[in-house]
DNA sequence: AGGATCTGACAACAGTTGTAGTCAACCGAG
DNA sequence: CTCGGTTGACTACAACTGTTGTCAGATCCT
């Protein structure tokens, strides 16, 4: 019976607690020191806490990991669908859409990269086929008008990669644009790309 | 002196063969078991060598990986380059080099892997900031028409994003289309990159 | 106050990593 | 045949990894 209160909470409420310090800290590491040093010591010395709590929350390493990439892509999801919701045309649909997106990843480039190179370079998301970047394709594939099946599908891997690496490039500083420019040229994309 | 010839070559002829031998693995490794499973060890073992050759050759385990990556980028930049001479037309251009690629890494997808993935997989080639992907980007920078400076390279960008991105799902098969389709697809991408 | 419960620091395990060094065996030129 | 360059198997080291276990002490309910 976890109801006994203590120090004032409960002690579910101090595991939940502690385990979003410890989903804080991965998504720090993870999203700064990349996957190589997102280790259980390294994500517990950051969050202050020791080994004991990480397997209090997570059988592994993996499900840390997993627990940051979806908590973010769960963000990232939400804030696409509340910038799509009541968009009427495409034009404006695509328009926030893209707004919102960058406004994630630019107030927090922790979060883009996490978001975008994460799934490429940790064997844990890797290995269980999370990409949610495919989903985010198949989304957008199923709102292209042109062309059967196969043809919707490569457009919107296409559109994805040209998108994710135009973010990547603006987040690592290697694009030097402004960041108006950059929401204008990916709506532009994501309007040609439904032009065959 | 190492004039003095052994066993019929001389000692800076072994040498050289065991470079290759070591790079040979390391393209091995780093296209099959990814940048994990590329370490010093298992790249000697592969090579049938061991460690001792390795640093005669290589003063890190970065200088290796660099090196397999290098080697790699210069055979695709040939085949580019013997693929778009002689091209009259824009459009011959960008069909025969999309399809020298796509031999290139069809044929042998490991050097696929490395040149697409290996550079945002690897710290030891991010770190360098060895892209050659955005050397690719700026090559066909030159070749846009339309826009100032910072359009040409962010439309750049987006393309080798998307061509890269339908490789990749290409050789995962995460994206079952013929050849000449794929072909014909990323054709179409070059050539309607161009036309804002 | 007593006793159950929770906490945190730490040690232990077996494994892998990069990198360097040792040592016996071999080989071909003089 | 001897001597020095060459080879390869092997060991050594310190640092790290994931994971589990121990144990003294703090914290709160009854």
């Amino acid at each position: 019976m976890p109801g006994r209160t203590w120090a004032g909470t409960t002690l579910d409420d101090r595991k939940a607690l502690r385990r979003g310090q410890l989903v804080a800290a991965g998504l720090d590491l993870l999203g700064t020191e990349g996957s190589a040093g997102t280790s259980v010591r390294a994500v517990c010395r950051h969050a202050k806490l020791t080994e004991r709590y990480f397997y209090e929350s997570f059988a592994d390493r993996e499900e840390l990991v997993a627990a940051v990439y979806e908590h973010i892509g769960e963000e990232a999801r939400q804030a696409l669908v509340a910038a799509v919701r009541d968009a009427p045309t495409p034009v404006s649909r695509a328009e926030n859409a893209v707004r919102a997106f960058v406004e994630l990843i630019v107030d927090d480039p922790r979060k883009g990269r996490v978001l975008l190179l994460a799934p490429l370079t940790d064997p844990a998301l890797t290995r269980r086929g999370l990409h949610l970047l495919p989903v985010f394709a198949a989304l957008v594939g199923d709102q292209l008008s042109h062309g059967d099946e196969t043809e919707r599908r490569m457009v919107a891997v296409g559109l994805v990669g040209a998108l994710s690496n135009v973010f990547i490039a603006y987040l690592d500083g290697s694009l030097k644009v402004s960041r108006e420019r950059l929401v204008a040229h990916c709506v532009k994309l994501v309007l040609g790309a439904d032009s065959h």
